[in-house]
DNA sequence: CTCATTAGTTAACCTAGGTGAATGTTTAGG
DNA sequence: CCTAAACATTCACCTAGGTTAACTAATGAG
């Protein structure tokens, strides 16, 4: 079963000829642990989808301090949307946490993609929208919420993520530290 | 000077006539001090354009406390953008600050205008994705600054929003208690 | 014009989460 | 299969910002 293929029924209506002729726009690339996708300060030419591993987003602060954006596994999509379309240098590394296979698309195909299947101008739109909500969502609930209720919100919504992603990815995600989230862990455990 | 057109000419490229085809499709209503744009809840069905006046967006979280998304002066777009694309309903309200005239697109108007001016899509795209970008910013901004660092940088960046919009409002933007603020600005003055 | 309401300030005290450092545990890769 | 590196835990101490509450200043509706 293809989980790109859904992926993409799941927002817009196409033929499994158009999506052939969509797939044929993409390149399947592996990754290694560590392996970047995309550097800071360079534009980003790709947006990948995750078929296996897991990747993240983060950017690095002017006191060195890494902050993680998303975390991607299988059957998401990853890059630096703002760069991507805006062609403007990237504000976020993404790297993969673990050995990941990946297809990615590249500006050209994208256009290529929306020229012969109009339906996909809107899937872009349908994306970008999900990761603007995403980010939304992010603003209210570090307001809203305590780090322990964020840290339990998130085993809620992602228990794949804790199974599979080193902790300090996590702390960095929830905007706390690592030590702080060992903390928080062990009242919890009581 | 017509600022809505200015706004959109700096995005996409229209004529003046596909201008006017947008305009008719558009009304201009005003607000006063305290009405609602949008409610909490229901399904957004316009977003506005604020031509005169202040608007902001805010959510209110369970133990009711206000949390502000967004200030919107003039020459700025404001809306639950997620509700106005999707249908579902709004996470926000949207509510104006002082009396404000504002230019409005219902979703009906939104769809002729992409249809007749194709252009549009590609307009309001680029809406959503520096929605997206201000919003990621802003998660930036929460995890790698302090509430001071925070303020400062607001100042620097909104100058007519403080001297426009009571402190608390900018306050709760910053995600900090407006006594807070207050000592921020007490510790900064000397 | 005026006064009730809304906004802002200050201060004493509290708490969630940061810091630094020591210690234990896992794991990747040669 | 071993070991250096990466990851996680714990603890003592610190600090930014929250809380409560009292007080002052500004302002808009009648």
């Amino acid at each position: 079963m293809n989980t790109l293929f859904s992926n993409i029924t799941n927002k817009i209506n196409i033929s499994e000829q158009e999506f052939e002729t969509f797939r044929s726009l993409t390149k399947t690339i592996s990754l290694k642990r560590n392996d970047f996708f995309i550097d800071e300060g360079r534009i980003a030419k790709y947006i990948a989808f995750v078929i296996e591993g897991v990747l993240h987003s983060y950017s690095i602060d002017e006191k060195g301090e890494k902050h993680v954006i998303q975390i991607a596994l299988e059957n998401y999509w990853i890059s630096d949307l703002y760069s991507f379309f805006s062609e403007e240098p990237a504000l976020f590394n993404v790297q993969a946490i673990e050995t990941s296979e990946i297809i990615v698309l590249s500006k050209e195909s994208f256009s290529k993609a929306c020229d012969t299947i109009p339906a996909f101008e809107r899937f872009f739109r349908i994306l970008i929208q999900n990761a603007y909500v995403a980010s939304q969502r992010r603003v209210s609930k570090i307001y809203k919420n305590s780090a322990e209720e964020r840290y339990l919100a998130f085993i809620q919504e992602h228990p794949e993520v804790i199974q599979r992603v080193p902790q300090h990815y996590i702390a960095s995600y929830l905007g706390i530290k690592p030590q702080s989230l060992s903390r928080i862990r062990k009242n919890l455990s009581r």
